[in-house]
DNA sequence: GTGGTCTAGACCACT
DNA sequence: GTGGTCTAGACCACC
């Protein structure tokens, strides 16, 4: 299992980790109950402060991504619970239409975009409209 | 003209300012050679400071979506460059691969996001491929 | 005679008019005792403030470019003594370098930014060390 | 590394220290990936408000010259692409222009401008045609 | 009137 | 420790 951070981006690390281990539970890259590396480990092969590695499972568990047990390691969570606070879909939104209008002022059609789009959906398992079967719908 | 801004929000107040302005522009609703409010007159109608409204607006003048005539105020520019950056296009992509990441958790679905999608393209001038024409392609 | 203003430029108007007067005297398009229009003219004709280009004239007077006689217009000096304030000097220096530097992260060499000088020198009356005629030296 | 500035000069002081930053660079003292002072640091010893620093700071990243490493500071970047608007290169023409007519109403002669030009590069590394290794040349 | 610069001082997030 | 953001208030040049 390999990370690429990107040390010089303005997204801080700690969030890079979140967001990686995130696309690649959706991409099936890492499964249920598989375990993850340790906190020093990844420190030190990410070659970053230990604390800034923490600081990402403590929000990843926070969120119910992953779970630790004592003693033994950090795992992928079994049926994720989808939360859905309306503060967030409207973040996305938000995140969504700022997107297209900087890809508008860098000349990129609306085509390329949903071409993007395509792409990242068939990266990820259960590219249909439901997800993937881990995600538990609590709604 | 109005500024809707969220103090609350983790995005620094001068970037909404960025981005409302530039959505403005792509939606028609700020045209090329219209006058921008005042420093003072902005910062007075959204209550924050003028150094913000002032930041915001270098900003913008830098990526040359608005340019200022000294003693007279900032206007919209015509003939905006298409400036594509293959950084910045690297971190759209990754912004909206996030995106997706994000509303699968939160249980939205592929046509969800479509939807968002297609609502926001068609609020913008020339929603078809093109963009509006007063982008200029330098490419 | 006709003046190229840039209105979008970081340089003052004023300043603007007062290097265009520079120059057209130093390539004899202006030449000594020559009429220049009124500010009224001047200003009618650029489509900006008379008090922009009352500006100027005063400063072009004060610098012995010029000379205004009452009733009758303002008209170019003759005998324009060299004033050579060590602190200008150093400006200059530092212009120069400056503008050199930049040229290197523009990608510039040394060979561009020499043709440009001997282009600037050619287009100037009295080509050699000199100077034109006009320039009396009082040090 | 020591930074000269002149509180009494016309050209603000975030400006000048930008100008310091490229000339060292060009001058091969401060070396890629080289950390710069802190803008606390920097601040303190230059007797200037710290946002004056970050100012500066914050355009020399936007120019490509610098990177900041979130929390560990910031430091001279590697491959600074050559970046040539012909806007920008119409500044530098105008102002070596000016600067030439400057020069020859303080009475200076072209054999000294081009003294200057000499020196200026000799201090520079490569000062061949070329510039310093570290430019990457993108066009 | 306009924007641009600078200061002093505060708070915050990230490492 | 680092840089980033924001405020309040001042001064200046330009038009």
């Amino acid at each position: 299992m390999f990370f690429q951070i990107d040390p010089r981006s303005n997204t801080p690390l700690y969030e890079q980790i979140i967001q990686q281990v995130k696309e690649m539970c959706m991409k099936g890259v890492l499964k249920p109950d598989e375990k993850l590396p340790s906190v020093r480990e990844l420190s030190a092969q990410m070659v970053i402060n230990p604390n800034t590695v923490s600081k990402a499972y403590q929000e990843l568990e926070r969120q119910g991504i992953i779970h630790t047990l004592r003693g033994r390691g950090t795992f992928i969570s079994q049926d994720v619970p989808t939360y859905s606070d309306p503060r967030r879909i409207q973040e996305m939104k938000q995140s969504l239409k700022q997107m297209i209008v900087d890809a508008r002022y860098a000349g990129l059609s609306k085509q390329e975009i949903l071409t993007w789009l395509e792409e990242f959906y068939e990266e990820m398992e259960g590219n249909s409209d439901e997800g993937p079967a881990s995600l538990k719908d609590h709604s």
